[in-house]
DNA sequence: TGATTTACTTAACACTGTAAAGTAAACTGC
DNA sequence: GCAGTTTACTTTACAGTGTTAAGTAAATCA
């Protein structure tokens, strides 16, 4: 065998292994935020400890820093999870046909029940660290929806179609954002909020909205 | 003197003193507070440390255990405070004149303003700690105004004058504070509600509101 | 086969809340 | 005035926490 055809395979050799180490790699880093998924929605977030994230998968604490800068990063791709399921749930619910007040009235259920049925992510995504929201997507999530934007084109076609007495794009969509998160943190913050009557009262308040917002 | 007196004199002694130990037991409970929530203020919830609290008034960490149960309790007192000038604040923007309408704007506009003016103790008291709102008063905090009162009273007159449109008591007044929770918190969570836009954003959510709700 | 890189662990530091034990002064009854 | 008790505090200690630096053993490379 000449050298040309063993370099070659060398090479092969060489790639598949640094492959295999790659992929090893990204395995921990996932097993890593599969645990952290797991004991965030356990045990919430404070009680949410990097000590215990090492002890579930069997590695040392300080591993978790050779995958992730921090405790704050790992929470950060916990939530991004997150915000991938939001916006797919949100994108369905304003994918269905119908009017632009179905439309937005689904959208506002679709994200009402991603707050009750999600209740440690939504408050870790929206209210302890609201500030990731404004933050530039990290690489690996560019495919997460941009759940604020499926709620503003709703707002734009009503605008455009006439549904919607006209105003301004932003400060509707502010309007429809503020309503449902108002619902959803109350319910999450506080016990006069409980999710047997959060629906009917979303029901209640999307009528006065109706009433208000229709041209 | 004869033993009456004498022992009167030493009941006085006895009863100064322990007044005396007593006052400076509240003194010192009364340093605590003051510091906790200077620190409070200044760091955040997050931040908050009984040992820094300690520090700054040149006690023990310890000793604070002798006037609060725990770190939980000392800021549930911190808390307190900010209830007890919240409550005033709403009671003094409803006891205006003037139409309902003009008192349910003056109220939540006053909730507004307590949430831009004080983040870290609207966070505490309606994000971090809701919880704490349908906890039993404590001694010594029995005059602090029910805020959620003040604003259902309102609604109330809004109702037996035919002001608001024929509806549920509770609906209502829950459609009033998740509509100023919603802008406050989000303003306080995430980077799209800069204090400055967020009156006029009210503004807007109240002439919709207006409209809807209006008989 | 020897040198180097990689993936981890161990040890250590500076914090945290809190329980238990110790201490010195104030107060009490004789 | 003096012993005994209570009060108000401190010291010590424990079990946690996030994070950095140094050490190690195996895999890879020339």
């Amino acid at each position: 065998m000449n050298g040309e055809v063993t370099s070659t395979r060398q090479q092969r050799l060489q790639q598949n292994s640094a492959g295999r180490r790659a992929q090893q790699k990204l395995d921990l880093r996932q097993t890593i935020l599969g645990a952290a998924t797991r004991l965030f929605e356990q045990d919430g977030f404070e009680a949410f400890s990097l000590r215990q994230v090492a002890e579930a998968i069997g590695y040392s604490p300080t591993s978790i820093y050779l995958h992730f800068r921090d405790k704050e990063d790992l929470l950060h791709h916990v939530a991004l999870e997150g915000f991938r399921t939001f916006g797919q749930e949100l994108q369905a619910a304003s994918d269905h046909p119908g009017s632009v007040w179905q439309r937005l009235n689904r959208i506002g259920l679709a994200y009402l029940r991603f707050g009750i049925s999600h209740p440690l992510h939504y408050r870790l995504m929206f209210i302890v660290r609201g500030e990731w929201l404004a933050q530039p997507t990290p690489p690996g999530y560019d495919s997460v929806i941009d759940s604020f934007g499926v709620l503003r084109q709703a707002v734009q076609d009503g605008l455009a179609s006439g549904e919607l007495r006209p105003g301004d794009l932003d400060v509707y969509s502010a309007y429809f954002w503020s309503q449902v998160h108002g619902l959803v943190s109350l319910h999450l913050s506080t016990p006069y909020f409980p999710a047997e009557v959060l629906e009917a009262l979303y029901r209640q308040h999307q009528e006065i909205t109706m009433l208000g917002m229709s041209s």
